[in-house]
DNA sequence: GAATAAATGAGTAGAATTATCAATAATGGA
DNA sequence: TCCATTATTGATAATTCTACTCATTTATTC
């Protein structure tokens, strides 16, 4: 039988998936619409940002991106490291210190200027996995 | 003598620091946009950006985004890290391995599921600092 | 208080991403 | 091979976030 919310296989996500493995530049969406479109020029671009979501949350790429896309800001400017929710998107402050090895492992790299790093730390908050728990409870 | 190219000090930068000082959830523009409207009802949501990039190239503040804002995307969904140039943009994989004891670390916090992680380092790359120095020899 | 120019408010513009929907095509079964 | 099903597409419109424009306001120094 035909299982339902199965993924085709369709010509334009071989082709974005093959555009993304034959490059190392971490593209944007557009990037990746222009050069599909040398060999399938009548792609569209939102076949192109569907497929890449769906491609990430398969698996099957990674999307490079803090959170929801637009910025957030905050009030202490020193460096500190968070936590983000993948349920609810909130971020909260951990309370670890700055690795100062960690600029000092990268600075190894030969004719890099390491100014600075950020580490963030992503999974589900205790808010979030209590309502999870309750759904169960249904 | 007033120097040129001074920052003022206004009362709605006054308040746009007082929000965000007054506030552990990193927020948005927008919702800093909404706080400072209720003391400040008619002001500009364009004061609000100017002002947040303003704080933030001076130091006061810091945004928390992923380089130029708009998403990039990875062929390779195993977890690397990265280097990003702050003066062309360009991102780079690192050689470093996944380090498994980060994640460790943060899984002390109690009640939160921690998935995994993510470290960037950010500065110059050897190509952006060729082109410096030969801005200098001019 | 007056001169200066940084900053604001209101609106417009742009860029990136998402939503809509009729038409198309991938899939598994007959 | 043909068919029924429905995931996916292409084309376009709509959103959303952020930057820009410019006349007016206002913080700062003298
Ligand atoms: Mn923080
Ligand atoms: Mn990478
Ligand atoms: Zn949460
Ligand atoms: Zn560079």
């Amino acid at each position: 039988m035909k299982p339902k919310g199965f993924v085709r296989r369709t010509r334009q996500r071989e082709a974005i998936l093959a555009v993304l493995k034959g490059t190392k530049c971490h593209p944007t969406a557009d990037w990746v619409y222009q050069e599909v479109r040398k060999e399938m020029p009548h792609v569209s671009l939102g076949t192109i940002y569907r497929n890449l979501r769906t491609l990430s949350e398969h698996g099957e790429i990674q999307e490079l991106a803090f959170g929801s896309a637009h910025s957030r800001f905050d009030a202490n400017p020193d460096n500190h490291y968070h936590f983000i929710c993948e349920e609810c998107g909130t971020i909260e402050d951990l309370e670890m210190p700055a690795l100062a090895e960690l600029g000092k492992e990268a600075l190894k790299l030969p004719g890099y200027e390491v100014r600075g790093h950020r580490l963030e730390f992503h999974g589900i908050c205790p808010h979030c996995s209590h309502h999870r728990s309750d759904d169960y409870a249904n």
